[in-house]
DNA sequence: TCAACATCTGAGCAGATGCTCAGATGTCCA
DNA sequence: TGGACATCTGAGCATCTGCTCAGATGTTGA
């Protein structure tokens, strides 16, 4: 009721959050949200990357990779240098790596539990 | 270079996944990656709740927030009971309450860098 | 059985998303 | 400077998403 939903944020963990919060949380996980940025994520957590790289190993076209690259780095999860001509990306923020291997690990429970098969994994 | 791609799926963590395991964990976080869907997994992991209990506290409408649970439970977030009338709906996996907070902490700490204001967390 | 209540569901629409295409920008080297 | 290469960007499109609306389904108690 209106007691739990207008709760003020205090410490981690117990209270709701604002609008705003949610917002940025949902964004977050939006970014993630599609098999090439996962795909991309997954590739940089091996280490930084150049654009043509990650292009040749997703069967992307550099096109797409550099469209998807520019909403990671908007969104806070990758960041980038320049070399020359190669522009170098990697993953700004342990936690992406995390939220990562997380998801990978209630995909594999979510399976374990035999509602699909598990082959794939 | 294709040594990398190439490389088939061994241990957990050093090795390129298959294009269903990227689609499986990026459906994950498509789960996640909506407000009304982030604040209900938020809402239940303080616990279980109804959908008429969701959708006060999220001023959202019973049957918004009714399409949004059968998506979280197609996805293998949720489950639910029934007693009586009521619907009660629950986080089904512990990895959901914990992607939440690594989400939120991200963002806590891409906030902390200066980059936006942090007034809102 | 009937009304009241809680929840679910399909159709339809406005807005968002990811890709391709074409071209612009930036960098290196001769 | 000029060509070659890597990357970026905007426009346009087919598709997807989340909501509302109207109505169906299921449950309880009289």
């Amino acid at each position: 009721m209106a007691a739990v939903a207008g709760r003020v944020a205090g410490k981690k963990g117990g209270a709701v959050l604002s609008d705003r919060a949610y917002n940025a949380i949902a964004e977050t996980f939006r970014a993630l949200a599609d098999p090439t940025r996962a795909r991309i994520v997954h590739l940089l957590s091996f280490g930084e990357s150049s654009v043509n790289h990650l292009a040749e190993n997703l069967t992307v076209t550099p096109s797409a990779v550099s469209h998807q690259l520019r909403m990671l780095r908007q969104m806070g999860l990758v960041r980038f240098r320049r070399e020359g001509q190669l522009a170098f990306y990697a993953l700004d923020d342990p936690h992406v790596a995390i939220l990562f291997q997380e998801a990978r690990e209630h995909v594999s429970d979510y399976l374990q539990e035999g509602r699909k098969s598990r082959e794939w994994l």
